[in-house]
DNA sequence: TTTTTGTATTTTGTATACAAAATACAATTA
DNA sequence: TAATTGTATTTTGTATACAAAATACAAAAA
């Protein structure tokens, strides 16, 4: 029965899971007796998949109290936008730097699939826009940065909205970020991704 | 003997410093049954605490190995400089725009006791300018900001060397940064941050 | 009624127990 | 000698046990 394989990473992935599509509600404690046995477990491993959580700010643990699901007000869901800004904006200024044609051609492989259609797949698109944010990061090589880079994935998921603006507004964004990083224009790449994180932000309670 | 007050935080704080301070070695294993024993504890709380440091980049698990104290290489530092600039960049900018004059005294306050002098102490030198990187981000208010930004901390402790530059350097760019937030001219703030953090990023593997 | 107090229940935090994996090291073989 | 295998020891990952804190809730008091 006992089967040492890392009980704690599929635990934590499967929680992770249950936060992002709306399984465990926001501010909802976690009674870990039950998660436990729900998910065929003992409270050792879990208590660890949820100090993982807490670390990407998806659980919040208040001592002796228990552990809640991590729910965002107005100025910490700005907050979390404004530090894309800066690591996303930094991102692009790097692989600007970097000039490597394989990076620009990850990076569009995104996107080309919408270009000729007419009528965009909003999920489809939903799922390509995280694909490319978060290729941002990693295709840095900047292991710091993509630990610190976890608000990509909270973004939309916990908000509600799935996308913010419409695929018309920023498909042509996301091609300008991507001719100035191909052009090796740091400073233009970094801004534009900011400027195209900013317009969301702006927009985020404003629907 | 059992007295429940949150056992694991006082023995992150402990195992932090040790780290910090060089009792614990780069590269160093941390053998579980050992640490918790001659901290009186089980390995239960000791384990929360490793895992909060893993978070912060000070200790590396790798499974059924062990957990040890992370070392850094020459990129993996000079990537964590990079992290820090768009961070304390974007903080300086986020700073700027607050206009706040209690921002400015609390930030001016790290250092003027340096300014009248003629030699400056390297030692208070060092923690005043750990105080204002770390004030930069508290100030901004941004709490993600603030969970993100663990890198100040390690940054010339584990190293090794205290001081990248001398005082008489960076004294002024620090008043300059200052200025800049005061007048509320948010790109000068952040350039000046960005350019500070910099050039110590390029002389730490020249000395 | 609303508030307060006391008690039972639940849940957390920590300690301990134990199986499986990793490691160390001696004996064996080439 | 060096390489390999086998066995004992150590160490990790998980389960379980239990005391103290938190919570729920009923009874008593205002």
């Amino acid at each position: 029965m006992i089967e040492h394989k890392n009980i704690s990473q599929p635990i934590y992935l499967k929680l992770k899971e249950m936060i992002l599509n709306g399984e465990l509600k926001q501010g909802e404690k976690i009674i870990q007796e039950k998660i436990a046995e729900s998910l065929g477990v003992s409270r050792t491993p879990l208590m660890k998949a949820l100090l993982a959580l807490e670390n990407e700010y998806l659980v919040e643990s208040i001592p002796r109290r228990g552990v809640f699901i991590k729910s965002f007000d107005k100025k910490e869901m700005i907050d979390i936008y404004i530090c894309r800004e800066a690591l996303e904006g930094m991102a692009a200024r790097l692989l600007a730097e970097a000039q490597d044609d394989k990076i620009v051609k990850q990076l569009k492989r995104c996107f080309t699939p919408f270009l000729k259609k007419k009528k965009i797949n909003i999920e489809a698109y939903s799922k390509a826009d995280e694909k490319f944010h978060s290729l941002l990061i990693t295709l840095t090589g900047n292991a710091p940065l993509d630990k610190v880079y976890f608000f990509g994935k909270i973004h939309d998921k916990v908000t509600g909205h799935g996308l913010i603006r419409t695929p018309e507004e920023t498909l042509e964004e996301h091609f300008n970020i991507i001719q100035a990083i191909s052009k090796g224009d740091a400073d233009e790449a970094e801004k534009l991704v900011r400027l195209h994180i900013k317009k969301s932000r702006e927009l985020l309670f404003n629907q």
